[in-house]
DNA sequence: GATGAATGAGAGTTCATTCAT
DNA sequence: CATGAATGAACTCTCATTCAT
């Protein structure tokens, strides 16, 4: 018995289904990454396992998909895409902007929830893995949530944030929709530790300290310490 | 004493000081380690690299930190230590709950803003690199802090927490402080984005959405959405 | 029939043309594996290039020509013979000597001149590629070559060959032919590098030479150092 | 036994001589490269035979040598600075130039002779091998070579060269110096394959025609075809 | 007859890791 | 103590070659 065959068998190859249209095939490949990259992280997966667990040969990966990189590549773009659609289908743009937030923050809970793998490759794996532009691929995807949220806080406190007259708070509203999208994240990875629960719950948990705090905030609220700093 | 030799040699291969003693010697080590991984990435850094970084040939490495996963630990542990330090000094116990909350979340920014590399190292590269016992060692540190946090956000709103009757919001104070916690790291990479500002303002952002909101919805307020969901 | 769609054909893809006759097709092929031969070299050049330069699939490829060793001494024979032809075609046996070599000099040269991609194959890519019965093939060629010329050099001095009593000088003549042959060779390339010439010009500056100094040199002319060696 | 062990076995390994000097074990890799590259062309040998005919793994090979090409390429210079140094000795300036050239000729015949290795890697393998850096250095060589037999050819003719008024004979000793170095090449593969003979044999024989003829050529004597050409 | 789909085998290259001095 | 010298083991990628339709 080879010594490696343990580690090979790790990931169940799918059945052996020759013959299939490319279309296809590319798509059970792409399968088969996710799944591996999810696991190992981009570095430690290496094609072969990859080719294995895809049910196909590593020159097959290698003539529909590229290279490793492209291959991630494709990877995280398929499943940000996806992420991104049930986001953006989930938050109808003609309800007030807490139920689309809420809506929208649903489907998020309900994504990581179903699909971990999709989840893990875009939360852990993408941050530091392939090149620059894989990097900046996901980076962008993360930019066009926050964007939405951050036209989302906008529209709920009306033209607040700029009654600052010195201008200093311009980024406010991006601010408070990054630290909601990053507070997402965090409360998405406790859920999957606690052991999960209904998206809706996670989402109302978080609604109902950002979105609630968003109106006094807004209004002109500081949080100011109760003694004076050093 | 001779001018503080070891933060500024990280990068630079240090002037051969022979004869040093091992404390030392590790110490000028992990700075070049952390400085590699910062910029490269755990796997992208080469031994070789490190090795010349911290003025040290390989054997040396290799008998005072063990192997290359082992280094990676021991760096993330460093730097690890030194954040929840910042943190844990600047909350002193005395003050309440709020005023500690922002006290930690300025050293906690201002840890971010001043030692760039070891916040790439936590934040970045932590996550999906190393073996299982580097990313358990990591997670344990965010743990601690979060189990912190969420010791402020119970004394903060007294014992409203336990108050449903049901025991369904046992985790309710833990899922708001991991919401925070993400919160502020997102915060974070907003601001290193965006430019820089004072982590004072930082803090204050973050403290004005989310520990102003943490009250009225302690006291029961909900996020009901205004349109039934499906 | 339609215009010469054979050799034009060579690096475009031609327009399918479909059900043709094995040899037509066989000829397109070949003109396809020569273009691309000649651009890369042996090693370099994939038969998937040379499947699709040709217009045809892969398998026709080989169930056509066997491999691609096969296939590139088809070229190489198609090619040379193509030369070697032109050479003795331009060398009347009824002429003298010296104009049978200069006709076929010229003929030469006007073979480099216009057929690039054969000679490129013959010259460059031929000695050091294929395995040994390809080298051997092209081997063979130019041995015919050079026995004619050898030929033609004895005829030119009539017996002076063999006057030598000491049997020394047996393959005299073919020691020149050989030297005029690799002459040529060389002559050609710096006429290619040059700029061209007209292919008279080319061979009439080989005979002038080569031919000119022929004649003293069988008459028993020796080059004599006029320093002794040491 | 392992299938490729007898392939592998082809190349007598050296005798494991651990733990040399850097320098020392360049050479011993370039020796054994040389010899490889030489048997096998550039394209078919392989870094694993190399490093096996060297009695070195192919990361010492790899540290050293930097890649395949580098390695190609430092085996050329090295040989090809070998050749050059032994033609220029042998030419000693002082002498006339027909002497010079013997000279040469002599050092260039006794090179192929002896150096058999190396003369295949110059003359068969760099033609087509590498890529354009390599055989761009290369052909540096052979430029110096025909450059400095050009001068001679000058020389011997005194300004007959340039007698011509309307100048189109500007390149003449250059495309004579071509002639006489690729002759001399020929001359060296006939002499290697018809059994060897001393190198001034070699020689005399070159320049009993070439030499010869020269003279008169530059006199203005050309070769005009009995024949009309049609 | 003709081809899209598929692969076994091997190439170059790099790295963490360890002797032997 | 300290290091230059050395390597086993993988990894990405490519190509000539063949089924199965």
């Amino acid at each position: 018995m080879r010594p490696d065959q343990a580690t090979a068998a790790a990931t169940v190859p799918a059945p052996k289904a020759k013959r299939m249209p490319r279309a296809q095939r590319e798509q059970l490949m792409l399968d088969a990454a996710v799944s591996v990259f999810a696991k190992s992280g981009y570095h430690s997966a290496s094609m072969d396992e990859i080719a294995e667990a895809g049910g196909v040969s590593k020159p097959m990966l290698y003539l529909y998909l590229g290279s490793k990189e492209e291959l991630f590549a494709a990877c995280l773009r398929r499943e940000a895409g996806g992420l991104v659609a049930a986001f953006r289908d989930a938050a109808a743009p003609q309800l007030p902007p807490g139920d689309q937030l809420f809506g929208g923050l649903v489907a998020f809970f309900r994504f990581v929830g179903e699909r971990r793998d999709s989840w893990a490759l875009l939360n852990q794996h993408a941050r530091s893995s392939g090149g620059e532009p894989v990097v900046a691929e996901v980076g962008q995807v993360r930019r066009q949530v926050v964007a939405a949220v951050t036209a989302l806080v906008r529209r709920a406190v009306g033209s607040g944030v700029q009654e600052d007259p010195t201008g200093r708070d311009r980024g406010e509203a991006a601010a408070i929709a990054e630290a909601i999208v990053g507070a997402a994240d965090a409360l998405a990875r406790w859920v999957a530790e606690t052991g999960g629960e209904p998206p809706e719950d996670s989402a109302r948990r978080l609604m109902s300290v950002l979105w609630i705090g968003l109106e006094p905030r807004m209004r002109g609220a500081r949080f100011v310490p109760a003694t004076p700093s050093n």
